[in-house]
DNA sequence: AAAAATAAATTTTTT
DNA sequence: ATTTATTTTT
C-alpha cells in the first residue's frame, strides 16, 4: 500500500514545527484531542489524564494555526481554574494572547447580560444576588405573601428555604415549578399555587431592584440567544471555538448554551461522568452521556492513562468507582512506578486523627516534601474543626479552600451592602442589611424608606438632600446621609471603603462587635488594599460575589507570593487539583456519606473517587469510632466506602 | 406600632 | 457565628 504524504499549507511551517513540540509533550490520544478538526468533540478522561492540560494545549494549537485569540472562548469551573489555564497557555506559547474570554458559565453570561441589559428588562449596572441577598429578597416576596393568609395556614407554609430550593430546581432544570413539584416533591402539592405566586413576584421583584440571581445569568443569557437570532449569531461568529472543561457537572441550561454555540461554532468538551459531584446544584449528567446522540458526527477521545497516581492508589479507585452501576465503563492505567499502598487508619476519635494527621504531615515533611504537596480533604468543612485547631497549636502555615467564607463574615457584608447600593442603589437586598444598621431604624422603616427608593429617580441624591426621609429614627438616619454623602463621589475603591468606615460604620463596629472589632477593621483594610488591584466597582464586586476564593490567594500574596502551606479543602472544592500526599478526614458513616436527608449514594461514591484520585504517592484515609459531637457521644463505624475495598488494596494502620 | 433586647435555631457540598 | 423568632420596652 501506498505511504501518504500530506503537503502541508503555505502558512503552516510554524504550525509543524508547533506539532513536532506537542508529538513530544502529549501522548497519542491527547495529541488528537488537542490537534482534531472535528466540529464538535468530546474528550472523556479519567483523573490524572491529563485532560486539562490537553484542553490548554488544543487553545494553545487553535493559536498557532492563525485563530485568533478572540475568537476562542473558554469556559471552566471556577474562574480561578481560567486563570490558571491562561497563564499556562501564555507558557505554552510564549506570549500572553489578548482578548481572549475565559471564565465560569455564569461570568460569561454576566458579561453578555451586560451588553444587552435592555433587552433582559435591566440596566447594564444590573447586581448580582448572591445566595445571601436572593434569600433576602425572597423573604421579602414571602412576607407579602402570608400577611393574606390566616395564621395557621402560615404555620402550614413551606420554608422559604425550600421554595427557593424549588424555583431554582425549576429554572435550571428548564421545567415549569408545578413539573419540579409534581416529579420530586409530590407531598408539597397543595403549596404549588402559593409558589408559584411567590416564584412571580420574586421575579417581578428582581426586575424592580435591577437585579439578576445566579440562576439569571444562566437561564436569561439562554433566554437571550433564543429571542434575539442576531445577538445568538453575532457570538456565534465571534466564538467560532468554544471550548468546555468539567462538562459533566454543568447543567440543562448550559448544555443547551452549548447546543446552541454548536450549530455554528466549534464545541470541544471534556469531563468525566464519574468526577460529576454537583447534581445538589442540578448538573445534569445526561449532559456528557448524550452529548454524541446530539453530535452525531461527534468525535469522541478517551484518555485513561493515569501520570499522576501510583498503580497502588489507581488499583484502588478504579475499585471504588466500578461498584456505580450508572458510570460509564473505564478502566486507569496507571503510569507511575509502585509506590505504598494507601493507609486505612483507625483512629479512636477526632483528637487521635488530628494527632495523627499532623504527625503524618511533619513526618512527610522530613522526608522532603512541601507542605504545598500536602492536602487534608473532608467531605463538610466542620469536620476540619479539630484538626485546624491541632494545626494552629503546631503553627503549621495552611489555607483553607470551600466551606465558610470570609465574605460570610458580618462585617465584611455591611460594608460590601454599601458598596453594593452605592453601585446599583435600588439593590433591595443591600439596603435592608444597611438601614437597621442604625439606631431608631428597624423593620416597619426600612419597609417605608425602601418604597420610596424604588419610586426615586435618583435615589441616593433624594437620601443626600432630604427628599428621603423617614419620620422616625432621625439620629440614626443622619449617618446614612453622612455616609451616601461621602461616598457618592468617591473615584477609588479603597477611599470608599475608608469613607464607609470614618462616616459612621466604624462607630457602629465597635458598638456590635465589643469584643473583636479591632481585628475586624483589620481585616477590612486589607480588603481596602486588596480592591486596588480592580479598575472599577463592577469588576471588583462581580469577582466578589462570583469568586470567593480570591480573595484568600490575594492574601498572601501581599506579603510573599509563593510562601509554602498546607491545603485544608472540601472534596468540592478540590477537584481538578493533585497533591503528593493526601488526607481524608471522618471516613465514618454518618460522615461520610453525609447523613443528612435523603443521600444520593452514587453521587457520595463519586465524591469519594474525587478524593482518593488527588492523591499522587500517599493516600491516608481515617476512620474513627468515637464520635463526642452535638454533645453526646455516639459510636461510629467506617464508610461503606471503605468497607466495599478488599481488604488486600489497603494497608491498615492501628495507631499506638 | 415599632424598635430593641433576648432567646432560639440553623449549618453538606458552590457559581 | 450569624440569622431568625419571640419577648420586652419605648
Amino acid at each position: 500500500m501506498a505511504r501518504k504524504y500530506q503537503l502541508s499549507n503555505v502558512e503552516s511551517e510554524e504550525y509543524s514545527s508547533w506539532l513536532l513540540k506537542l508529538e513530544k509533550e502529549l501522548n497519542e490520544s491527547q495529541f488528537n484531542f488537542a490537534t482534531n478538526e472535528a466540529a464538535a468533540i468530546i474528550g472523556l478522561a479519567g483523573p490524572g489524564s491529563g485532560k486539562t492540560r490537553a484542553l490548554v494545549y488544543r487553545a494553545a494549537s487553535l493559536i498557532k494555526k492563525g485563530v485568533s485569540p478572540d475568537n476562542v472562548l473558554l469556559m471552566t469551573f471556577t474562574n480561578k481554574a481560567a486563570e490558571v489555564m491562561k497563564l499556562r497557555l501564555k507558557r505554552f506559547l510564549g506570549y500572553q494572547p489578548e482578548n481572549m474570554w475565559a471564565g465560569t458559565f455564569h461570568s460569561i453570561g454576566a458579561r453578555i447580560l451586560r451588553s444587552h441589559a435592555q433587552l433582559m428588562g435591566r440596566n447594564s449596572n444590573f447586581s448580582i444576588l448572591d445566595e445571601d441577598d436572593r434569600s433576602v429578597v425572597l423573604k421579602h416576596v414571602f412576607d407579602q405573601i402570608k400577611k393574606d393568609l390566616s395564621p395557621e395556614a402560615q404555620k402550614l407554609f413551606v420554608k422559604r428555604g425550600f421554595a427557593g430550593k424549588v424555583i431554582s430546581q425549576s429554572r435550571n432544570s428548564g421545567q415549569s415549578l408545578n413539573e419540579v413539584i409534581d416529579l420530586y416533591y409530590e407531598q408539597y402539592r397543595e403549596f404549588s399555587e402559593l409558589l408559584q405566586r411567590a416564584s412571580e413576584e420574586y421575579e417581578e421583584r428582581k426586575k424592580e431592584i435591577n437585579a439578576f440571581d445566579f440562576d439569571d445569568l444562566l437561564v436569561r443569557w439562554l433566554e437571550l440567544f433564543k429571542n434575539y437570532p442576531e445577538i445568538r449569531e453575532m457570538y456565534q461568529r465571534r466564538f467560532s471555538h468554544v471550548l468546555v472543561d468539567e462538562f459533566q457537572d454543568t447543567n440543562i441550561i448550559q448544555g443547551k448554551i452549548i447546543d446552541i454555540m454548536a450549530e455554528k461554532s466549534n464545541v470541544c468538551v471534556v469531563g468525566d461522568d464519574a468526577q460529576s459531584i454537583y447534581a445538589f446544584r442540578f448538573a445534569e449528567i445526561g449532559n456528557i452521556v448524550q452529548f454524541p446522540k446530539r453530535h452525531p458526527d461527534c468525535k469522541i477521545i478517551k484518555m485513561e492513562e493515569n501520570y499522576r497516581s501510583t498503580p497502588e492508589i489507581v488499583d484502588m479507585i478504579n475499585h471504588v468507582i466500578s461498584i456505580n452501576e450508572g458510570q460509564l465503563p473505564k478502566k486507569l492505567v496507571s503510569l507511575k512506578s509502585s509506590g505504598e499502598k494507601p493507609w486505612v487508619v483507625s483512629a479512636r476519635d477526632v483528637y487521635e486523627e488530628a494527632a495523627f494527621v499532623t504527625q503524618r504531615i511533619q513526618e512527610l515533611y522530613q522526608k522532603g516534601l512541601k507542605l504545598r504537596d500536602i492536602a487534608v480533604l473532608y467531605r463538610s468543612s466542620y469536620l476540619s474543626q479539630e484538626l485546624e485547631l491541632e494545626i494552629i497549636k503546631r503553627r503549621i502555615p495552611y489555607r483553607t479552600f470551600g466551606g465558610l467564607k470570609f465574605m460570610q463574615k458580618a462585617h465584611i457584608k455591611d460594608v460590601l451592602a454599601w458598596m453594593k447600593v452605592l453601585y446599583n442603589s435600588y439593590d433591595e437586598a443591600s439596603w435592608r442589611r444597611v438601614i437597621p444598621l442604625h439606631p431608631g431604624l428597624g423593620k416597619a422603616a426600612t419597609d417605608k424608606i425602601i418604597a420610596e427608593i424604588l419610586k426615586s429617580q435618583e435615589p441616593l441624591n433624594d437620601i443626600a438632600n432630604g427628599k428621603i426621609m423617614p419620620s422616625r429614627g432621625k439620629q440614626g438616619w443622619e449617618t446614612i446621609q453622612n455616609t451616601v454623602i461621602s461616598i457618592m463621589n468617591k473615584e477609588h475603591i479603597d477611599a470608599i471603603i475608608y469613607a464607609i468606615l470614618e462616616s459612621g460604620y466604624h462607630e457602629i463596629m465597635s458598638k456590635n462587635f465589643p469584643d473583636n472589632w479591632e481585628e475586624r477593621l483589620h481585616s477590612l483594610e486589607r480588603l481596602a488594599s486588596y480592591s486596588e488591584k480592580y479598575q472599577d466597582l463592577e469588576t471588583f464586586l462581580e469577582a466578589l460575589s462570583l469568586e470567593e476564593t480570591l480573595f484568600y490567594e490575594s492574601e498572601d500574596e501581599g506579603e510573599k507570593g509563593d510562601r509554602d502551606f498546607l491545603t485544608l479543602s472540601t472534596i468540592h472544592s478540590s477537584k481538578g487539583k493533585e497533591w503528593d500526599a493526601v488526607f481524608l478526614l471522618a471516613a465514618n458513616e454518618g460522615q461520610f456519606p453525609s447523613g443528612w436527608g435523603e443521600v444520593n449514594m452514587e453521587e457520595e461514591r463519586r465524591l469519594f473517587y474525587v478524593a482518593t484520585s488527588r492523591a499522587a504517592k500517599y493516600l491516608h484515609i481515617i476512620t474513627y469510632t468515637n464520635d463526642y459531637r452535638q454533645g453526646t457521644f455516639f459510636v461510629t463505624r467506617p464508610s461503606v466506602f471503605l468497607r466495599e475495598i478488599p481488604s488486600e488494596k489497603y494497608e491498615l494502620i492501628q495507631l499506638e
